[in-house]
DNA sequence: CTTGGCACTCGTTACCGCGGAGTGCCAACT
DNA sequence: AGTTGGCACTCCGCGGTAACGAGTGCCAAG
């Protein structure tokens, strides 16, 4: 059956009013919040109808209603409206990003940026390393057997691995060594490293192939496999905003949130386009974070996704409000990214 | 008067009793509890002696003793036995840390290590770059007029910033730049760094001395004056256990952990010696961080301390454990940091 | 299809009374 | 002087009960 266009608007409000006040909202104090041009008892029949097909929930007989996780899904796919960020906030975006100096600074300001805006957990995952190519490596000679191998990134990121080699590096051959490798590998995607690196001991000289051989194995282990994904993370204070928005306690959540692999995965299919993602309660599978939602996006230089960001909090969240910041925020750290 | 040797082991047994169970302990249960050798009644009589000195209070009447936080203190200073870690945990600790491969390894090994020893929240300072030497720089072209600066310490930091150059800079000149950088730096303590980096541009030969002048400035800037000390932090999650430890709302100390500022000042005075600091309560002089204690000690190889490491968590905690926690991994990623 | 009315449900709050843990004090004992 | 058992007292926490009120479902009328 087609859903009646009313019905739709009181979900809306029941949304709307749910997260603004973080009780369960009754027929009569709808119609007193809203103009909705009908008496409550319409609005009873409303709210009994999108209980039966699943929308809204009653805690227990005789409470108000309570979205439920399908009820916020169709809020926002097809109900919110959008709620563009105020002048201030835009400026400040601006004025607070353009400040950042270096990789490093570009994420840590957006990740404050991002929980301060949407009062919410933000995290900022660094343009990931496969979605990156080599701009420049480096080598270091730290003492006679040791090298730190540096390699730089076009998306910005350092990384660096100290070397133990088998047997003392001359400086010639670590000139050499060096230089073989940026010829060789400067301008490669990492997701192609591995192809170009096993020829690299094939054609070295003589005199430093046992230690491109080293080389190879550290970097085919350290930078490439082993994918290092970095994420930063802010606002975890607010998690105790509205303590009692996490069904007891915010355990799980602070634990999600020290795992990597887990954040990534809520960040997850950021890849697909510049598109927006919004995961409600339960959709992401992850234990014991029903109760929290998820919005993020990716973020890149000129479309090219290199890395996702985005706002973890209680499924009972400002959709509208989180979804502009992220996308504002989202928006402007890709231009930065692009000017560089 | 002189403290008699009983009160004393009362106390002892108070602070030991309420740290394990969490609840106000009586007369009755400590006899029973602990061989004291007396009665009841006289452990009452010791008890109202210790409130009186201040070292235990009665949060109402009828119901037993807490320590207060010149208890814990005294406690901390004169009474706890030293509990070491099982042979299990040290070989944990060894095992684990050895795999590092790299100064970020070591940190965020440590971080985590500590925070699953002592189940509490782990801090670990990097390697204060006040307190480290330039080992190395290195001027990687970026484009025509951008740099990218890294400078690699004698701890295994690298810290890199991206420069815009006012003009282009050809490849001779960045070699030229990066020779002297080289020649007049390394080997030099970064608190020593400004003064001869004033010396750099006035020695610089004429092509490179409107490029030298920016190096210099940024160099100053970023990184030393910046001062950049960065932080890891793991077990957040452990605040949650036994979540009324942290009188109503874990909220501050959530805010705390993420400002650094706060954070170095809870480390803070690491300084003096491989000795360990015990901050306890409001001693700490941290709005909202009474109800919180801190373990903290200095690290470094070969006696040289580079920077802290420390545990949070609530006042009630266990000290001698905790204690013995912070000291093994101390001494260990010393010897660890040492190795390099 | 909407509306006002009405009976009903059920969680929340306040209140009362009671048991129990723990104390302080005192008189007696060593 | 220090220790001990006894005893009266305090006060928290718990279970039960009652009043309240927000909110609902249903029905008959518009």
């Amino acid at each position: 059956m087609p859903m009646g266009e009313r019905k739709l608007d009181v979900l809306r409000a029941i949304v709307e009013d749910y997260v603004s006040t973080q009780e369960p909202v009754g027929s009569k104090s709808l119609v007193s919040r809203h103009s909705l041009g009908v008496s409550a008892a319409t609005i009873r029949n409303d709210m009994a109808a999108l209980e039966d097909e699943g929308y809204i929930h009653q805690p227990h007989t005789s409470a108000g209603r309570v979205p439920t996780n399908k009820g916020y899904r169709l809020f926002v796919d097809r109900l919110s409206k959008i709620k563009p960020l105020t002048g201030a906030e835009r400026r400040a975006v601006h004025r607070f990003l353009d400040e950042a100096v270096d990789l490093n600074d570009v994420v840590n300001r957006t990740v404050r940026l991002l929980a301060q805006l949407t009062r919410q957990v933000a995290v900022v995952q660094y343009p990931s390393l496969s979605r990156s190519s080599v701009r420049h490596l480096e080598l270091v000679p730290l003492s006679e057997t040791r090298l730190m191998l540096v390699m730089i990134t076009d998306t910005g990121r350092v990384e660096q691995r100290v070397i133990d080699m088998p047997e003392a590096v001359p400086d010639t051959d670590v000139l050499e060594l060096r230089q073989t490798l940026n010829d060789k590998l400067v301008g490669v995607r990492l997701t192609e490293t591995p192809m170009v690196i096993q020829t690299l001991v094939e054609e070295a000289s003589v005199e430093v192939r046992a230690a491109m051989a080293t080389l190879s194995t550290v970097l085919l282990e350290t930078l490439v496999e082993r994918g290092e994904e970095r994420i930063a993370l802010a606002g975890t204070a607010n998690l105790t905003r509205s303590s009692l928005d996490f069904s007891g306690s915010l355990r799980p959540i602070l634990e999600a949130l020290e795992e990597e692999v887990v954040l990534l995965k809520l960040l997850g299919e950021v890849d697909s386009g510049s598109v927006l993602h919004i995961c409600i309660g339960e959709e992401n599978q992850i234990d014991g974070l029903d109760g929290t939602s998820v919005v993020s996006t990716g973020y890149g230089p000129a479309g090219a996704i290199v890395g996702g960001l985005g706002v973890v909090g209680p499924t009972r969240m400002d959709y509208p409000g989180t979804i502009s910041a992220v996308r504002t925020v989202a928006r402007y750290v890709s231009e930065i990214l692009a000017k560089n």
